[in-house]
DNA sequence: TTGTACGCGTTATCAA
DNA sequence: TTGATAACGCGTACAA
């Protein structure tokens, strides 16, 4: 690898015309300019990026923290990000956190250590305090996590009711919830969601709300039990769509025809819920978006140390899909 | 952020003293060791890496290149590459190629300017030539770029030979395949496996093979054709699980009944086949193991420079789900 | 318009 | 057993 030295060298230059050259800073003759562009051709010089950090402070280098890239919400969260990041000529670092706090710590430490410039975060178990030794801007997802941290979110609560208020639409009377983890912030507001819009019905029972751990099998043995305790049920919102396509199976195990006997409905919008038999409709939140913004975000206050704090909340959409169009696969 | 001259100071020792103990390199005193560790302790001193990486020339940074970590396959992969990544202290870089040489060869540069350690690629479009300049260990995934080149691949060919005849031995009689795209590797591969079972049989009629270019939506248009044009099929190798799950739902569209009347199995074994209705039999690739190995030879080449060139070759493995299992759902 | 020289934070060599 | 110092490659005052 050549160095910036040789470069100067071979241009009968010192290293600082050099360095104006590559960083188009002060003044520097066309002549010498040229002479200098043809050694760095000539060369095949790049600069080295090790030591451009050591002098600035700075990586060009952000990290995304999230629990499980394996679960199916993640990868086009990841995308969005890193799209965005390699568009700006930042380096995207990848982090399967499993919520653990110090797992969590030590990613944080690692990456303060090589000048990581800011972080996007998802996370159910860190805390504000967590977070306060950090010197660089960072977003949270999901989530707030304190009022000094900058944050998108969706409206996981009036998302819920806007479900279920579809599934009333289309012809549903009974309705059932597979709730996510009561700990996950989400999972409780869809929760809510879902209660402000039935709590009042006078079919209503509490029975009809059943975990699901946001878990494809945990759903698909409640979804099960439901279904034989209580065959009145004719509409099914899901917490999220893993637990959907659980629902989607149960109904099959137990002879119910979706959506002719069941419709159902998820939340998030994965991939998945398109290649599922029948496909499931979902309120789909804008994952890449909220990907790209938050990545936005997080280069605008890299760039400009005062930014203030940033709080998106951006807005899930119904996508109808054959789980609740009778007529429909 | 504290330095190693602060904690040199405030131990009264020298900054080479601090690092030897950092670094438990060289003689140092039983008091003075103790004296630096106080220091460090109270200052919260932690290494600058970036200074380090400049000193060594070395990052403890490696990156896997896939196409889009969208594709379900390869979340799977970068988790597990990133668990042992993390077990030995490195940092884990994602890129999303789409398989576009110039994004690939910017992705190479870039890291090489940040002496990133080491490179895990997928990609079907990066040819020896482009890897040349590159000074530091590469591990190719999916395909063999070269045989200069480390590599973890899987026994496609005889995992398609083994899944058709397993189709066979639970009664299919007429077995069509859904393929790949032509130009991918382990496309031509599979489809060649399953042409070895097939081509001698006399029904075998080479309409049975039809492309789905690994998407769903295509996939799922070529069935119905194939379901439709042909209906004494009862039994489709899907060249990949997205696709199989494309011939779940055209089998439902055409009113075909899986598996009773029609046997599905897919590759791969991505997870989502165990969320499908009705779940899907599959030839399953080791998928984190292939990413474990993969990283466990790069992180070995990059320590012993002289370690020579590895290539694994892995073995795929049926997973029986409910759509071969008759009185399965 | 250009060059000199220092500093960024480490590690390793050499001498003491 | 410890310390002074050069080196890693770059960017930027400051001087010329």
């Amino acid at each position: 690898m050549a160095t910036i030295r040789d470069v100067a060298e071979l241009a009968k230059v010192s290293t600082a015309t050099v360095s104006r050259v590559i960083n188009s800073n002060g003044y520097v003759n066309d002549g010498t300019k040229k002479r200098v562009k043809e050694a760095i051709e000539q060369l095949n010089y790049l600069p080295n990026d090790v030591a451009r950090s050591l002098f600035k402070g700075q990586s060009k280098m952000i990290a995304l923290f999230v629990p499980d890239i394996t679960n199916p919400f993640f990868p086009e969260l990841a995308r969005a990000i890193e799209d965005v990041t390699n568009r700006h000529d930042y380096t995207f670092v990848l982090c399967n956190t499993d919520n653990d706090i110090d797992k969590q710590m030590d990613y944080l430490n690692a990456l303060q250590q090589k000048s990581a410039d800011g972080f996007i975060i998802v996370s159910s178990s860190l805390r504000e305090e967590d977070l306060q030794h950090i010197q660089v801007p960072i977003v949270a997802l999901d989530r707030i996590i304190s009022p000094d941290i900058s944050s998108v979110t969706v409206n996981n609560r009036s998302g819920s009711v806007q479900a279920v208020q579809y599934l009333k639409s289309i012809g549903c009377t009974r309705i059932a919830h597979i709730a996510g983890p009561e700990h996950v912030d989400n999972a409780a507001l869809r929760l809510r969601g879902y209660l402000d819009e039935v709590k009042h019905e006078d079919w209503f029972n509490s029975d009809y709300v059943v975990s699901g751990a946001y878990n494809f099998d945990v759903a698909r043995e409640a979804a099960i039990k439901l279904l034989t305790n209580y065959p009145e049920i004719n509409g099914i919102f899901a917490g999220n769509d893993l637990m959907g396509a659980g629902v989607l199976n149960a109904a099959a195990s137990v002879g119910k025809k979706v959506p002719d006997d069941l419709a159902v409905a998820g939340f998030d919008g994965i991939a998945i819920g398109g290649t599922l038999t029948p496909t499931l409709t979902t309120m789909a939140q804008p994952i890449y978006d909220i990907g790209a913004k938050a990545a936005e975000i997080l280069m605008t206050q890299i760039q400009s140390a005062e930014y203030g704090v940033a709080a998106e909340e951006l807005t899930v959409r119904l996508i109808e899909r054959q789980s609740t169009l009778k007529g429909g696969v």
